[in-house]
RNA sequence: GCCGGCAUAGCUCAGUGGUAGAGCAACUGAUUCGUAAUCAGUAGGUCCGCGGUUCAAAUCCGCGUGCCGGCACCA
C-alpha cells in the first residue's frame, strides 16, 4: 500500500505496487504526457519502474534541469544505434552525457570522419521518429556476459567483467538494438527530440588510458528543442571570435612559427600589454613583502641531480651541450623551473629564523620539452615566464602564507577581470619524491592551511608536483577549457634534498618548509586567458594602446599632433592616426584594432582647444578641453592598484 | 606522443589533372570629408617541404613539418 507524498506535500495512497507511470496517469492527463522520468527518494528512475514502498516522489519533465542529462544521455544511445545500423561490425564502449552533450566511444577498424555526420544524424533522427520505449532488462552478469560475447562486443564483456560483485546488472533495449547500461532512460527514443547535432570526431583510448587501444569518439550536443540548440551554437561561435589566436592576429600583439614551435614572438603592442601586466604584478609582489631575484638559464646537470628533476622531469627537459672540447664533459639544462635555483639564493650565507617567512620572486623564464600534441596557441608553449615565488618559511607560518597568497590572488584576478576562479586540491602522485611522513605532513599542513583561510577547493587525486602536493586555481576560457593559472605547494622535499637550513630561536639548524607559488602561473597562457576574458578590448589601464587622436581633416593635423603630445606628457598610450581617410573609416579600424577610446578632431576642436572623445565600440561622443580630457584620460588609464 | 582534419598573396578564402584567382590590406594618384569601410590604378605566389604517378600536379599517391579538434600529458 505505498503512499506517495508529492513535491506539494500532497499524499496519494495506491492499492499496491505502482509504476511511475500509472502514478502520474492518476494525477492528470497534462503530467501523463509530460513525465520523462521520476525521481524516487532522491534517486532518478525510468517511469516504469514500479514503487513498492512509501516514497516521495517528483516528476521530471523537459523543464527541469535533469531533462537536459537524460536528453544527452538518450541521445548516445540513439547514435549507438545509428552507427551499428550504418557500419556493422563497430563495436560499442561507452557513451555518457557531457556538458553542453553527449558522445559515444566506437571500436572500429575505420575512424569515423565528419562526412558521415550526415548519414548518421539522418539515420538518429529516423530512430527518434520510431520512438521505441527504453525497455529496462534486469539481467545475470553470466547472461550479460554471453550476450555481448555472442555479439562480438569485447569492450562490453570486459565492462562487465569488472562490474563490482553484488552490482545489479542492467540492459537497455530499444527496438532490437541493446545495450548496457545502469539508465534511468526516458520512455522511448522520441523523447530525445531533435535538437542536436553531431559536432566532432577524435581519438579517445580505451578507458583513458594510452596504453589501450585508440577508439573512434564522436561528440554531439543535445537540447530540449531547437530554440536551445541554436543558443548554444551561437555562443560556440562567439567563442571563436574570442579566441585569443584570432585576436592576437587582429591586434598584432604576437605570432608563431615553425622555427620556434611553442615559443611566442611578441609584437611591439602584444608585449606593451605584456609589460602592463608586468609592472602591475611587480608592485603587487614589492607590496606584499616578496623580493625579487633573477637566476640562470643554464644550470648545471649536478643540481638537477641533486633537486630530483634528472630523476623525475628528464623527459621535459631541454639539454645544452657546448662544442669546446674542454666542456665535453658539462651538461647543462635550461631550466624547466626555477625552484632550484632559488633554494640556491636562500643556501648563500647562514639564515636566520628571524628572516623567515623569505619570499624570493622572479619573473623566469622556463623551458619545458611539453608533448607536440599538447601545444595551444600561447597557453599551451615550450618557453614561457613564470610569476614565481618561493616562500621559505618555518612549519607553523604555512597556514598564515596560505592565507595571505590566496588574499593577493584573489585580489589580483579581481582586478585583472576575473572574480570567479575554481581551486583544485592535488594530492600525492605516484611518481614522487620524498618520504611518506613528509607527504602526510605536507597534505595535513595544506589542508589545514585552507581551513584556516576559508578556501573551498575540490578534489584532485594523485596531481600533485612530484616534491609536494598543491593547491590549483583554475580559469576557464572563451571556449569553455579550464586552465590551471594560480597554485601554491608545499614542499618538504626540496629543502631537504638541497640542503636548505637555518639557524633557529634555540640556535639549532632546521629546515625551511617551501611554498611554491605562482598567480598567473606563465605570463603566456595567463595573458591568452585575458585576450579572451576581455575579447581584446581591455580596460584602458592594461591596453596597449590606449587612445588614438585623429583627424577629421588635415588642417588639424598640426593640433592632433599636440594633443597627443600633451598625452603622452601625461603618461598616456596614445597614437597619432593621420591617415588621408575619411572619419568613418578611421572608427571602424579603431574598433576592429579594439582600442578603448577614440578622440577626434577637427577644425572646430582646432580652434576651441578642445577634443571629442568617444569610448569605442560605443557611439556617444563627449567634447570637453583639452586639459581636462588629458586628466580624465590618464585617470581612467591608471592601474588600479594606484588608483586606490 | 596517439586518432582525425587542414596547409593557395600580409589577412580571409575560391580554385578536383590542362597558362594560379577574389575581397581586404600594401603601394601610387585623386579626394579634405564631422563619427561603423571615398574612388581609380599598380604591384604582389617555391600553391608548406621532399619524393612519386602522369604528356601534364595547387589538384592524385607516399614521407616529413606545422597548425586545428579531441585523447593522453600538463612538476
Amino acid at each position: 500500500m505505498p503512499a506517495i507524498t508529492l513535491p506539494d506535500g500532497s499524499v496519494r495512497s495506491f492499492d499496491g505496487p505502482v509504476t511511475g507511470t500509472q502514478v502520474a496517469a492518476a494525477i492528470g492527463p497534462g503530467l501523463a504526457k509530460a513525465a520523462l522520468a521520476m525521481v524516487v527518494d532522491g534517486q532518478m528512475q525510468d517511469l516504469a519502474r514500479t514503487i513498492e514502498a512509501d516514497a516521495a516522489l517528483r516528476f521530471v519533465t523537459r523543464k527541469d534541469p535533469e531533462a537536459l542529462e537524460l536528453i544527452r544521455h538518450d541521445a548516445a544511445h540513439v547514435l549507438a544505434e545509428a552507427v551499428q545500423e550504418l557500419f556493422p561490425g563497430t563495436q560499442v564502449t561507452i557513451g555518457p552525457s557531457i556538458e553542453n552533450g553527449f558522445y559515444y566511444d566506437f571500436a572500429r577498424n575505420e575512424p569515423f570522419t565528419p562526412e558521415d555526420f550526415a548519414g548518421i544524424e539522418a539515420k538518429m533522427r529516423e530512430i527518434v521518429a520510431r520512438n521505441a520505449a527504453f525497455e529496462r532488462i534486469v539481467t545475470s552478469r553470466h547472461e550479460a556476459m554471453a550476450l555481448f560475447a555472442e555479439k562480438g562486443e569485447k569492450y562490453k564483456v570486459e565492462l562487465i567483467q569488472d562490474l563490482p560483485q553484488g552490482e545489479t546488472i542492467t540492459l537497455y533495449k530499444q527496438g532490437d538494438w541493446i545495450d548496457l547500461c545502469r539508465g534511468p532512460h526516458m520512455r522511448g527514443t522520441g523523447d530525445v527530440g531533435t535538437a542536436f547535432k553531431l559536432m566532432k570526431v577524435a581519438g579517445a583510448y580505451w578507458r583513458g588510458d594510452h596504453r589501450n587501444a585508440m577508439l573512434s569518439r564522436i561528440y554531439g550536443t543535445a537540447w530540449r528543442d531547437q530554440k536551445e540548440l541554436d543558443a548554444h551554437l551561437h555562443q560556440l561561435e562567439e567563442a571563436e571570435r574570442r579566441d585569443h589566436r584570432k585576436i592576437g592576429k587582429e591586434m598584432d600583439l604576437f605570432h608563431l612559427q615553425e622555427e620556434a614551435v611553442g615559443s611566442v614572438f611578441w609584437h611591439p603592442k602584444g608585449w606593451k600589454l605584456y609589460r602592463n601586466i608586468e609592472a602591475y604584478m611587480r608592485r603587487r609582489l614589492d607590496a606584499a613583502g616578496y623580493q625579487e631575484v633573477k637566476t640562470p638559464q643554464l644550470v648545471d646537470r649536478k643540481l638537477w641531480e641533486a633537486s630530483g628533476h634528472w630523476e623525475n622531469y628528464r623527459p621535459h627537459m631541454f639539454i645544452a651541450t657546448v662544442e669546446d672540447e674542454t666542456e665535453r664533459e658539462r651538461v647543462l639544462a635550461i631550466k624547466p623551473m626555477n625552484c632550484p635555483c632559488h633554494v640556491q639564493i636562500f643556501n648563500h650565507g647562514l639564515r636566520s629564523y628571524r628572516e623567515l617567512p623569505m619570499r624570493l620572486a622572479e619573473f623566469g623564464a622556463c623551458h619545458r620539452f611539453e608533448p607536440s600534441g599538447a601545444l595551444h596557441g600561447i597557453m599551451r608553449v615550450r618557453a614561457f615566464t613564470q610569476d614565481d615565488a618561493h616562500i621559505f618559511c618555518e612549519e607553523h607560518q604555512i597556514a598564515e602564507e596560505t592565507a595571505r597568497f590566496v588574499a593577493l590572488l584573489a585580489g589580483i584576478y579581481r582586478d585583472l577581470g576575473f572574480a570567479d576562479f575554481r581551486v583544485k586540491f592535488s594530492d600525492r602522485p605516484e611518481k614522487r619524491a620524498g618520504t611518506e611522513e613528509s607527504w602526510d605532513k605536507a597534505e595535513e599542513g595544506l589542508k589545514e592551511a585552507c581551513r584556516l583561510a576559508g578556501v573551498e577547493y575540490e578534489l584532485n587525486p594523485g596531481e600533485g608536483a612530484f616534491y609536494g602536493p598543491k593547491l590549483e586555481f583554475v580559469l576557464r576560457d572563451a571556449i569553455g577549457r579550464d586552465w590551471q593559472c594560480g597554485t601554491l605547494q608545499v614542499d618538504y622535499v626540496l629543502p631537504e634534498r638541497l640542503g636548505a637550513e637555518y639557524v633557529a630561536e634555540d640556535g639549532s639548524r632546521r629546515r625551511p618548509v617551501m611554498l611554491h607559488r605562482a598567480i598567473l602561473g606563465s605570463f603566456e597562457r595567463f595573458l591568452g586567458i585575458l585576450i579572451e576574458q576581455h575579447a581584446g578590448r581591455f580596460p584602458s589601464w592594461m591596453a596597449p594602446v590606449q587612445v588614438v587622436v585623429t583627424t577629421i581633416v588635415s588642417d588639424a593635423d598640426d593640433y592632433a599632433r599636440k594633443a597627443a603630445a600633451e598625452l603622452e606628457k601625461a603618461g598616456v598610450a596614445v597614437s597619432l592616426d593621420l591617415r588621408n581617410e575619411k572619419i568613418n573609416r578611421k572608427v571602424v579600424d579603431h574598433i576592429e584594432q579594439r582600442v578603448p577610446v577614440l578622440a577626434v578632431v577637427g577644425r572646430r576642436e582646432a580652434e576651441e582647444g578642445t577634443l571629442v572623445l568617444r569610448r569605442l565600440p560605443g557611439r556617444e561622443q563627449e567634447t570637453m578641453p583639452l586639459a581636462d580630457a588629458v586628466a580624465l584620460l590618464k585617470a581612467e588609464a591608471t592601474p588600479p592598484d594606484l588608483a586606490r
